[in-house]
DNA sequence: GCCGATTTGTCCGTATGTATC
DNA sequence: CGATACATACGGACAAATCGG
Protein backbone atom coordinates (compact mmCIF):
# COMPACT_ATOMS: atom_id res chain seq x y z
CA UNK A 1 0.00 0.00 0.00
CA UNK A 2 1.84 3.42 -1.30
CA UNK A 3 1.98 5.74 1.51
CA UNK A 4 1.53 8.65 -0.64
CA UNK A 5 0.88 9.67 -4.19
CA UNK A 6 4.41 10.26 -4.92
CA UNK A 7 5.67 6.59 -3.73
CA UNK A 8 2.68 5.10 -5.89
CA UNK A 9 4.12 6.78 -8.52
CA UNK A 10 7.50 5.73 -7.90
CA UNK A 11 6.38 2.24 -7.44
CA UNK A 12 4.93 2.17 -10.48
CA UNK A 13 7.61 3.55 -12.41
CA UNK A 14 10.10 1.06 -10.82
CA UNK A 15 7.65 -2.10 -11.76
CA UNK A 16 7.40 -1.13 -15.24
CA UNK A 17 11.26 -0.31 -15.30
CA UNK A 18 11.46 -3.84 -14.02
CA UNK A 19 9.31 -5.11 -16.24
CA UNK A 20 10.97 -3.98 -19.47
CA UNK A 21 8.06 -2.09 -20.63
CA UNK A 22 10.57 0.87 -21.43
CA UNK A 23 13.57 0.13 -23.95
CA UNK A 24 16.78 -0.21 -21.92
CA UNK A 25 19.65 2.52 -22.31
CA UNK A 26 17.03 4.47 -24.29
CA UNK A 27 14.87 7.97 -22.59
CA UNK A 28 11.82 7.93 -20.67
CA UNK A 29 8.94 9.80 -21.27
CA UNK A 30 10.02 13.36 -20.83
CA UNK A 31 8.11 15.13 -16.96
CA UNK A 32 5.36 17.03 -19.00
CA UNK A 33 4.28 13.69 -21.03
CA UNK A 34 3.76 11.59 -17.87
CA UNK A 35 2.05 14.80 -15.47
CA UNK A 36 -0.98 14.33 -17.35
CA UNK A 37 -0.50 10.25 -16.81
CA UNK A 38 -0.24 10.36 -13.42
CA UNK A 39 -2.31 13.20 -12.75
CA UNK A 40 -0.09 14.84 -10.23
CA UNK A 41 2.30 17.64 -10.06
CA UNK A 42 6.37 18.48 -11.69
CA UNK A 43 7.26 18.18 -7.87
CA UNK A 44 5.99 15.04 -7.53
CA UNK A 45 6.66 12.88 -9.76
CA UNK A 46 10.19 14.13 -9.78
CA UNK A 47 9.75 13.30 -6.30
CA UNK A 48 9.55 9.74 -7.80
CA UNK A 49 12.03 9.93 -10.17
CA UNK A 50 14.95 10.74 -7.52
CA UNK A 51 14.01 7.89 -5.87
CA UNK A 52 14.50 6.03 -8.73
CA UNK A 53 18.09 7.54 -9.15
CA UNK A 54 19.20 6.92 -6.21
CA UNK A 55 18.23 3.25 -6.70
CA UNK A 56 20.20 3.35 -9.65
CA UNK A 57 17.50 2.62 -12.09
CA UNK A 58 17.84 5.64 -13.97
CA UNK A 59 20.28 8.86 -14.61
CA UNK A 60 18.53 12.18 -15.03
CA UNK A 61 20.56 14.33 -17.74
CA UNK A 62 19.70 17.92 -17.46
CA UNK A 63 18.61 19.17 -21.45
CA UNK A 64 17.67 15.33 -22.35
CA UNK A 65 15.78 13.59 -20.34
CA UNK A 66 15.32 10.43 -17.95
CA UNK A 67 17.95 7.51 -19.21
CA UNK A 68 17.13 4.12 -18.33
CA UNK A 69 20.17 2.36 -16.81
CA UNK A 70 18.14 -1.01 -15.32
CA UNK A 71 19.68 -4.19 -15.03
CA UNK A 72 18.54 -7.40 -13.96
CA UNK A 73 20.27 -8.47 -11.11
CA UNK A 74 20.98 -11.61 -9.42
CA UNK A 75 18.16 -11.87 -6.76
CA UNK A 76 20.26 -13.77 -3.95
CA UNK A 77 22.17 -10.44 -3.31
CA UNK A 78 21.63 -9.67 0.51
CA UNK A 79 20.76 -6.44 0.73
CA UNK A 80 20.53 -3.11 -0.94
CA UNK A 81 21.20 0.15 1.14
CA UNK A 82 17.65 -0.45 2.49
CA UNK A 83 17.75 -2.08 6.31
CA UNK A 84 15.54 -5.17 5.07
CA UNK A 85 15.28 -7.89 7.57
CA UNK A 86 16.04 -11.67 6.89
CA UNK A 87 12.87 -12.82 7.29
CA UNK A 88 11.72 -9.63 4.31
CA UNK A 89 14.86 -11.06 2.14
CA UNK A 90 13.77 -14.46 2.40
CA UNK A 91 9.96 -14.19 1.45
CA UNK A 92 11.68 -11.47 -1.50
CA UNK A 93 13.78 -14.05 -2.54
CA UNK A 94 11.81 -17.19 -2.71
CA UNK A 95 13.56 -18.58 -0.59
CA UNK A 96 12.85 -21.36 2.59
CA UNK A 97 14.22 -19.15 5.26
CA UNK A 98 14.88 -20.16 8.67
CA UNK A 99 16.19 -18.94 12.22
CA UNK A 100 17.56 -21.38 14.92
CA UNK A 101 18.51 -19.80 18.35
CA UNK A 102 21.69 -20.28 19.64
CA UNK A 103 21.57 -18.22 22.46
CA UNK A 104 19.75 -15.80 24.66
CA UNK A 105 20.45 -14.28 27.55
CA UNK A 106 20.01 -11.26 29.97
CA UNK A 107 23.21 -9.26 30.67
CA UNK A 108 24.43 -5.76 32.20
CA UNK A 109 26.97 -4.20 30.20
CA UNK A 110 30.49 -4.11 31.78
CA UNK A 111 33.54 -2.70 30.32
CA UNK A 112 34.07 -4.97 27.31
CA UNK A 113 30.61 -5.45 26.18
CA UNK A 114 30.06 -1.59 26.21
CA UNK A 115 32.96 -0.89 24.76
CA UNK A 116 32.71 -3.35 21.77
CA UNK A 117 29.14 -2.27 21.20
CA UNK A 118 29.20 1.59 22.15
CA UNK A 119 26.10 0.98 24.57
CA UNK A 120 27.00 2.74 28.07
CA UNK A 121 28.13 0.90 30.89
CA UNK A 122 25.56 -0.76 32.95
CA UNK A 123 22.94 -0.76 30.53
CA UNK A 124 20.51 -4.14 30.67
CA UNK A 125 20.96 -5.53 27.17
CA UNK A 126 19.54 -8.86 25.89
CA UNK A 127 21.84 -11.02 24.29
CA UNK A 128 21.18 -13.31 21.37
CA UNK A 129 22.71 -15.30 19.25
CA UNK A 130 21.38 -16.83 15.71
CA UNK A 131 21.73 -18.75 12.81
CA UNK A 132 20.06 -17.54 9.52
CA UNK A 133 19.57 -20.74 7.12
CA UNK A 134 18.41 -20.34 3.56
CA UNK A 135 16.63 -23.64 1.94
CA UNK A 136 18.23 -25.50 4.82
CA UNK A 137 22.22 -23.99 4.04
CA UNK A 138 23.44 -22.37 7.13
CA UNK A 139 24.35 -18.49 6.26
CA UNK A 140 24.78 -16.21 8.83
CA UNK A 141 25.81 -16.41 11.97
CA UNK A 142 24.40 -13.02 14.27
CA UNK A 143 25.29 -11.50 17.32
CA UNK A 144 22.42 -9.48 18.37
CA UNK A 145 22.44 -6.72 21.43
CA UNK A 146 19.34 -5.10 22.19
CA UNK A 147 18.04 -2.31 24.55
CA UNK A 148 15.65 -3.99 27.31
CA UNK A 149 14.32 -0.52 27.86
CA UNK A 150 13.97 0.26 23.99
CA UNK A 151 12.76 -3.48 23.27
CA UNK A 152 11.56 -4.90 26.12
CA UNK A 153 9.54 -8.13 26.61
CA UNK A 154 11.57 -10.10 23.74
CA UNK A 155 12.02 -14.03 23.95
CA UNK A 156 13.12 -16.77 22.03
CA UNK A 157 10.02 -17.49 20.90
CA UNK A 158 10.19 -14.48 19.23
CA UNK A 159 14.01 -13.99 18.19
CA UNK A 160 13.13 -17.37 16.64
CA UNK A 161 10.26 -15.34 14.00
CA UNK A 162 10.99 -12.34 13.29
CA UNK A 163 12.41 -9.05 15.87
CA UNK A 164 11.72 -6.51 13.85
CA UNK A 165 7.99 -7.54 13.31
CA UNK A 166 7.49 -7.56 17.30
CA UNK A 167 9.14 -4.27 17.48
CA UNK A 168 7.35 -2.48 14.81
CA UNK A 169 3.61 -4.16 15.34
CA UNK A 170 3.63 -4.91 18.76
CA UNK A 171 5.71 -2.44 20.29
CA UNK A 172 5.05 0.04 17.67
CA UNK A 173 8.45 0.99 17.42
CA UNK A 174 9.70 2.88 14.35
CA UNK A 175 12.87 1.78 13.00
CA UNK A 176 14.89 5.18 11.00
CA UNK A 177 18.32 4.01 10.48
CA UNK A 178 21.10 1.76 10.75
CA UNK A 179 25.02 2.45 10.39
CA UNK A 180 26.72 -0.02 8.74
CA UNK A 181 30.35 -1.58 8.67
CA UNK A 182 31.52 -3.90 6.21
CA UNK A 183 34.98 -5.75 7.13
CA UNK A 184 36.46 -8.73 6.51
CA UNK A 185 37.56 -10.98 9.41
CA UNK A 186 39.10 -14.38 10.69
CA UNK A 187 37.27 -16.83 11.34
CA UNK A 188 36.33 -18.18 14.89
CA UNK A 189 35.65 -21.77 16.14
CA UNK A 190 31.84 -20.78 16.32
CA UNK A 191 31.53 -19.42 12.72
CA UNK A 192 33.37 -22.36 11.96
CA UNK A 193 31.21 -24.86 13.83
CA UNK A 194 27.47 -23.56 12.99
CA UNK A 195 28.47 -22.31 9.84
CA UNK A 196 29.67 -25.02 9.03
CA UNK A 197 32.53 -23.70 7.67
CA UNK A 198 36.07 -25.19 7.09
CA UNK A 199 39.12 -23.31 7.82
CA UNK A 200 41.14 -24.69 4.95
CA UNK A 201 38.92 -23.83 2.46
CA UNK A 202 38.14 -19.96 3.76
CA UNK A 203 39.70 -18.72 6.83
CA UNK A 204 37.73 -15.57 7.16
CA UNK A 205 34.26 -14.16 6.28
CA UNK A 206 32.15 -10.98 5.56
CA UNK A 207 31.02 -9.28 9.07
CA UNK A 208 28.64 -6.67 9.17
CA UNK A 209 28.36 -4.23 12.03
CA UNK A 210 25.92 -2.36 12.85
CA UNK A 211 24.21 0.14 15.22
CA UNK A 212 20.58 0.56 14.56
CA UNK A 213 18.39 3.51 16.04
CA UNK A 214 14.89 4.37 16.31
CA UNK A 215 12.81 7.58 16.03
CA UNK A 216 13.11 8.33 20.09
CA UNK A 217 17.44 9.22 18.48
CA UNK A 218 18.23 6.12 20.61
CA UNK A 219 20.37 3.44 19.96
CA UNK A 220 18.61 0.21 20.56
CA UNK A 221 20.12 -2.31 18.64
CA UNK A 222 24.04 -3.65 18.06
CA UNK A 223 24.64 -6.26 15.60
CA UNK A 224 27.25 -8.09 14.03
CA UNK A 225 26.30 -10.48 10.95
CA UNK A 226 28.82 -12.85 10.38
CA UNK A 227 28.27 -14.22 6.33
CA UNK A 228 29.69 -16.91 4.78
CA UNK A 229 31.86 -15.43 2.13
CA UNK A 230 30.87 -18.16 -0.36
CA UNK A 231 27.46 -16.40 -0.26
CA UNK A 232 27.93 -13.02 0.80
CA UNK A 233 26.77 -10.22 -1.65
CA UNK A 234 26.38 -6.69 -0.80
CA UNK A 235 25.20 -4.29 -3.96
CA UNK A 236 25.40 -0.68 -4.26
CA UNK A 237 24.99 1.99 -6.46
CA UNK A 238 27.15 4.98 -6.21
CA UNK A 239 26.24 8.67 -6.96
CA UNK A 240 29.16 10.92 -8.17
CA UNK A 241 29.04 14.12 -6.77
CA UNK A 242 32.59 14.96 -6.71
CA UNK A 243 33.29 19.06 -6.37
CA UNK A 244 31.09 20.53 -9.18
CA UNK B 1 31.99 26.11 -4.45
CA UNK B 2 28.45 25.43 -3.67
CA UNK B 3 26.56 24.84 -6.93
CA UNK B 4 23.44 25.77 -5.33
CA UNK B 5 21.92 27.37 -2.55
CA UNK B 6 20.49 24.04 -1.14
CA UNK B 7 23.76 22.88 -1.95
CA UNK B 8 25.40 25.75 0.04
CA UNK B 9 23.14 25.07 2.90
CA UNK B 10 23.36 21.58 3.07
CA UNK B 11 27.02 22.30 3.23
CA UNK B 12 26.72 24.98 6.01
CA UNK B 13 24.92 22.51 7.96
CA UNK B 14 27.39 19.84 7.92
CA UNK B 15 30.08 21.41 9.42
CA UNK B 16 28.36 22.91 12.03
CA UNK B 17 27.17 18.90 12.70
CA UNK B 18 30.63 18.22 12.76
CA UNK B 19 31.97 20.71 14.70
CA UNK B 20 29.53 20.36 17.47
CA UNK B 21 28.03 23.46 16.87
CA UNK B 22 24.35 21.41 17.90
CA UNK B 23 24.56 19.26 20.93
CA UNK B 24 24.24 15.28 19.97
CA UNK B 25 20.95 13.66 20.52
CA UNK B 26 19.12 16.70 20.68
CA UNK B 27 17.12 18.90 18.08
CA UNK B 28 18.24 21.07 15.78
CA UNK B 29 16.36 24.48 15.41
CA UNK B 30 12.80 23.79 13.49
CA UNK B 31 12.73 24.31 9.80
CA UNK B 32 10.86 27.58 10.68
CA UNK B 33 13.44 29.13 12.29
CA UNK B 34 16.41 28.39 9.93
CA UNK B 35 14.60 29.80 7.06
CA UNK B 36 15.37 33.70 8.24
CA UNK B 37 18.67 32.51 8.98
CA UNK B 38 19.32 31.14 5.53
CA UNK B 39 16.87 33.46 3.72
CA UNK B 40 15.52 30.58 1.57
CA UNK B 41 12.07 29.28 1.34
CA UNK B 42 11.30 25.77 3.44
CA UNK B 43 11.47 23.42 0.32
CA UNK B 44 15.09 24.80 -0.39
CA UNK B 45 16.09 24.42 3.45
CA UNK B 46 13.76 20.74 3.58
CA UNK B 47 16.18 19.27 0.46
CA UNK B 48 19.09 20.45 2.22
CA UNK B 49 17.82 18.19 5.37
CA UNK B 50 17.07 15.41 2.63
CA UNK B 51 20.50 15.20 1.97
CA UNK B 52 21.72 14.76 5.47
CA UNK B 53 19.23 11.82 6.28
CA UNK B 54 21.02 10.26 3.77
CA UNK B 55 23.70 10.86 5.34
CA UNK B 56 23.06 9.29 8.55
CA UNK B 57 24.09 12.82 10.16
CA UNK B 58 20.41 13.66 11.13
CA UNK B 59 16.85 12.13 11.52
CA UNK B 60 13.76 13.72 11.31
CA UNK B 61 10.30 13.32 13.24
CA UNK B 62 7.33 14.37 12.16
CA UNK B 63 5.66 16.37 14.86
CA UNK B 64 8.86 16.29 16.97
CA UNK B 65 12.07 18.15 14.90
CA UNK B 66 15.41 16.86 13.40
CA UNK B 67 17.64 15.24 15.56
CA UNK B 68 21.48 15.38 15.31
CA UNK B 69 22.62 11.89 15.38
CA UNK B 70 25.92 12.33 14.17
CA UNK B 71 28.89 10.53 15.25
CA UNK B 72 32.56 10.65 14.39
CA UNK B 73 33.81 7.79 12.46
CA UNK B 74 37.22 6.49 11.45
CA UNK B 75 38.06 8.40 8.89
CA UNK B 76 40.42 6.02 7.78
CA UNK B 77 37.19 4.12 6.29
CA UNK B 78 37.47 3.56 2.64
CA UNK B 79 34.32 4.92 0.87
CA UNK B 80 31.04 5.76 2.00
CA UNK B 81 28.40 5.75 -0.90
CA UNK B 82 29.77 8.37 -3.00
CA UNK B 83 32.07 7.48 -5.58
CA UNK B 84 35.24 8.90 -4.59
CA UNK B 85 38.46 8.00 -6.28
CA UNK B 86 41.74 7.03 -4.95
CA UNK B 87 43.85 10.43 -4.86
CA UNK B 88 40.33 11.82 -3.14
CA UNK B 89 40.28 9.64 -0.26
CA UNK B 90 44.01 9.46 0.17
CA UNK B 91 43.70 13.99 0.57
CA UNK B 92 40.73 13.34 2.68
CA UNK B 93 42.24 11.15 5.04
CA UNK B 94 45.68 12.94 4.76
CA UNK B 95 47.70 10.06 3.59
CA UNK B 96 50.04 10.03 1.16
CA UNK B 97 49.13 7.88 -1.38
CA UNK B 98 50.82 6.56 -4.27
CA UNK B 99 49.65 4.45 -7.64
CA UNK B 100 51.79 1.88 -9.12
CA UNK B 101 50.95 0.84 -12.47
CA UNK B 102 51.70 -2.94 -13.02
CA UNK B 103 50.21 -3.28 -16.45
CA UNK B 104 48.69 -1.43 -19.28
CA UNK B 105 47.39 -2.96 -22.26
CA UNK B 106 45.11 -2.67 -25.17
CA UNK B 107 43.25 -5.53 -26.06
CA UNK B 108 39.47 -6.50 -27.99
CA UNK B 109 37.21 -7.90 -25.74
CA UNK B 110 36.86 -11.85 -26.52
CA UNK B 111 34.06 -14.21 -24.74
CA UNK B 112 35.79 -14.30 -21.67
CA UNK B 113 36.94 -11.08 -21.44
CA UNK B 114 33.36 -9.85 -22.11
CA UNK B 115 31.24 -12.01 -20.12
CA UNK B 116 33.70 -10.70 -16.97
CA UNK B 117 33.10 -7.18 -17.40
CA UNK B 118 29.96 -6.91 -19.48
CA UNK B 119 31.60 -5.15 -22.49
CA UNK B 120 30.25 -6.28 -25.44
CA UNK B 121 32.18 -8.62 -27.31
CA UNK B 122 34.75 -6.59 -29.64
CA UNK B 123 35.06 -3.69 -27.59
CA UNK B 124 38.05 -1.64 -28.03
CA UNK B 125 39.41 -1.18 -24.54
CA UNK B 126 42.18 -0.28 -22.20
CA UNK B 127 43.09 -2.96 -19.27
CA UNK B 128 45.24 -1.62 -16.66
CA UNK B 129 46.37 -3.31 -13.91
CA UNK B 130 47.75 -0.81 -10.72
CA UNK B 131 48.66 -0.88 -7.09
CA UNK B 132 47.14 1.77 -5.02
CA UNK B 133 49.47 2.39 -1.15
CA UNK B 134 48.93 4.16 1.38
CA UNK B 135 52.01 5.71 3.23
CA UNK B 136 54.06 2.73 1.19
CA UNK B 137 51.90 -0.22 2.30
CA UNK B 138 49.90 -1.75 -0.74
CA UNK B 139 46.49 -1.56 0.19
CA UNK B 140 44.32 -2.03 -3.03
CA UNK B 141 45.01 -4.02 -6.40
CA UNK B 142 43.02 -2.81 -8.83
CA UNK B 143 41.75 -4.41 -12.54
CA UNK B 144 40.69 -1.43 -14.76
CA UNK B 145 38.71 -1.84 -18.16
CA UNK B 146 38.21 1.44 -19.98
CA UNK B 147 36.38 1.23 -23.21
CA UNK B 148 38.35 3.17 -25.94
CA UNK B 149 35.81 4.80 -27.54
CA UNK B 150 35.12 6.29 -24.34
CA UNK B 151 38.18 7.28 -22.63
CA UNK B 152 40.06 7.82 -25.48
CA UNK B 153 44.16 8.93 -25.01
CA UNK B 154 44.78 6.95 -21.40
CA UNK B 155 48.34 6.51 -21.08
CA UNK B 156 50.70 4.71 -18.49
CA UNK B 157 51.16 8.40 -17.09
CA UNK B 158 48.23 9.44 -16.86
CA UNK B 159 46.77 5.95 -15.17
CA UNK B 160 50.15 7.17 -12.47
CA UNK B 161 48.46 9.84 -11.57
CA UNK B 162 44.51 10.13 -11.65
CA UNK B 163 42.46 8.54 -14.26
CA UNK B 164 39.07 10.05 -13.39
CA UNK B 165 41.14 14.23 -13.53
CA UNK B 166 42.03 12.93 -16.94
CA UNK B 167 38.14 12.05 -17.92
CA UNK B 168 36.61 14.63 -16.31
CA UNK B 169 38.71 17.73 -16.81
CA UNK B 170 40.62 16.92 -20.03
CA UNK B 171 37.64 14.91 -21.66
CA UNK B 172 34.99 16.73 -19.52
CA UNK B 173 33.11 13.29 -19.36
CA UNK B 174 30.54 13.33 -16.65
CA UNK B 175 30.62 10.15 -14.50
CA UNK B 176 27.20 9.51 -13.06
CA UNK B 177 26.91 6.37 -11.03
CA UNK B 178 28.91 3.31 -10.27
CA UNK B 179 26.88 -0.03 -9.45
CA UNK B 180 28.60 -1.74 -7.14
CA UNK B 181 29.03 -5.07 -5.24
CA UNK B 182 31.03 -6.29 -2.13
CA UNK B 183 32.04 -9.83 -2.25
CA UNK B 184 34.62 -11.86 -0.32
CA UNK B 185 37.17 -13.75 -2.86
CA UNK B 186 40.04 -16.33 -2.33
CA UNK B 187 43.58 -14.98 -2.69
CA UNK B 188 45.33 -15.31 -5.89
CA UNK B 189 48.91 -15.60 -6.17
CA UNK B 190 48.99 -12.05 -8.16
CA UNK B 191 47.28 -10.71 -4.67
CA UNK B 192 49.62 -12.58 -2.78
CA UNK B 193 52.48 -10.96 -4.66
CA UNK B 194 51.80 -7.31 -5.06
CA UNK B 195 49.72 -6.58 -2.26
CA UNK B 196 52.56 -8.45 0.39
CA UNK B 197 49.78 -11.36 1.74
CA UNK B 198 50.23 -14.59 3.18
CA UNK B 199 48.24 -17.35 2.48
CA UNK B 200 48.89 -18.63 5.51
CA UNK B 201 47.60 -15.25 7.49
CA UNK B 202 44.57 -14.36 5.41
CA UNK B 203 43.32 -16.57 2.41
CA UNK B 204 40.98 -14.20 1.02
CA UNK B 205 40.24 -10.62 0.64
CA UNK B 206 37.38 -7.86 -0.40
CA UNK B 207 36.63 -7.29 -3.71
CA UNK B 208 34.85 -4.67 -5.05
CA UNK B 209 33.14 -5.00 -8.85
CA UNK B 210 31.69 -2.18 -10.33
CA UNK B 211 30.07 -0.88 -13.65
CA UNK B 212 30.74 2.91 -14.03
CA UNK B 213 28.15 5.06 -16.34
CA UNK B 214 28.96 8.61 -17.70
CA UNK B 215 25.90 10.57 -18.54
CA UNK B 216 25.58 9.08 -22.29
CA UNK B 217 24.66 6.40 -20.93
CA UNK B 218 27.13 4.15 -21.51
CA UNK B 219 29.41 1.35 -19.22
CA UNK B 220 32.34 3.17 -19.64
CA UNK B 221 34.25 1.53 -17.15
CA UNK B 222 34.27 -2.29 -15.56
CA UNK B 223 36.85 -2.28 -12.42
CA UNK B 224 37.74 -4.78 -10.18
CA UNK B 225 39.20 -3.69 -6.75
CA UNK B 226 40.97 -6.37 -4.33
CA UNK B 227 41.56 -4.84 -0.84
CA UNK B 228 43.58 -6.33 1.50
CA UNK B 229 41.53 -8.21 4.12
CA UNK B 230 42.81 -6.13 7.52
CA UNK B 231 42.75 -2.76 5.64
CA UNK B 232 39.39 -2.60 4.68
CA UNK B 233 36.46 -0.90 5.84
CA UNK B 234 33.28 0.05 3.87
CA UNK B 235 30.97 2.29 4.81
CA UNK B 236 27.11 2.70 5.02
CA UNK B 237 24.06 4.28 6.08
CA UNK B 238 20.96 2.27 5.49
CA UNK B 239 17.18 3.66 6.03
CA UNK B 240 14.30 2.05 7.21
CA UNK B 241 11.52 2.58 4.53
CA UNK B 242 9.84 -0.88 5.11
CA UNK B 243 6.26 -1.03 4.03
CA UNK B 244 4.41 1.42 5.65
C1' DG C 1 27.22 30.15 -34.66
C1' DC C 2 22.72 31.64 -33.39
C1' DC C 3 17.91 30.88 -32.18
C1' DG C 4 14.03 28.64 -30.44
C1' DA C 5 11.84 24.47 -28.66
C1' DT C 6 12.30 20.93 -25.37
C1' DT C 7 13.78 19.03 -21.06
C1' DT C 8 15.63 18.86 -16.62
C1' DG C 9 17.32 21.80 -12.39
C1' DT C 10 16.48 25.27 -8.89
C1' DC C 11 13.62 28.15 -6.12
C1' DC C 12 9.58 30.26 -4.29
C1' DG C 13 4.93 30.75 -1.92
C1' DT C 14 0.98 28.55 -0.37
C1' DA C 15 -2.29 25.16 1.26
C1' DT C 16 -3.37 21.08 3.63
C1' DG C 17 -2.40 16.75 6.20
C1' DT C 18 -0.53 14.42 10.21
C1' DA C 19 2.12 13.55 14.36
C1' DT C 20 3.77 15.38 18.87
C1' DC C 21 3.29 17.69 22.99
C1' DC D 1 -7.98 21.25 22.26
C1' DG D 2 -4.51 24.32 20.34
C1' DA D 3 0.23 25.23 19.06
C1' DT D 4 4.16 23.47 16.87
C1' DA D 5 6.78 20.75 13.62
C1' DC D 6 7.51 17.92 9.82
C1' DA D 7 5.20 15.67 5.32
C1' DT D 8 2.85 16.00 1.09
C1' DA D 9 1.17 18.38 -2.86
C1' DC D 10 0.31 22.07 -6.11
C1' DG D 11 1.40 25.74 -9.41
C1' DG D 12 4.35 29.05 -11.16
C1' DA D 13 8.77 31.29 -12.51
C1' DC D 14 13.26 31.28 -14.21
C1' DA D 15 17.88 29.05 -15.13
C1' DA D 16 20.72 25.84 -17.64
C1' DA D 17 21.68 22.19 -20.85
C1' DT D 18 20.61 19.81 -25.24
C1' DC D 19 19.34 19.47 -29.86
C1' DG D 20 17.73 20.56 -34.42
C1' DG D 21 17.02 23.87 -37.98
Amino acid sequence: MPKSKYDAIYKDLKLKIEAGDFPRGELLPSENSLIPVYGCSRNTLRRAIARLVTDGYVQTIQGKGVRNIFIPVEQTSYTIGDIETFKESSLRNQKNGSTRVLRFVELTADERVAGRTGFPVGSELYYIQRVHSLDGKPLILNHNYFLKSAAPGLTPEIAEQSIYEYLENTLHMTIVNSKRVITVEKITEIDEKYLELNVNDYNCLAVITSHTYNSDGVMFEFTQSRHRPDYFRFQDNALRRGNR
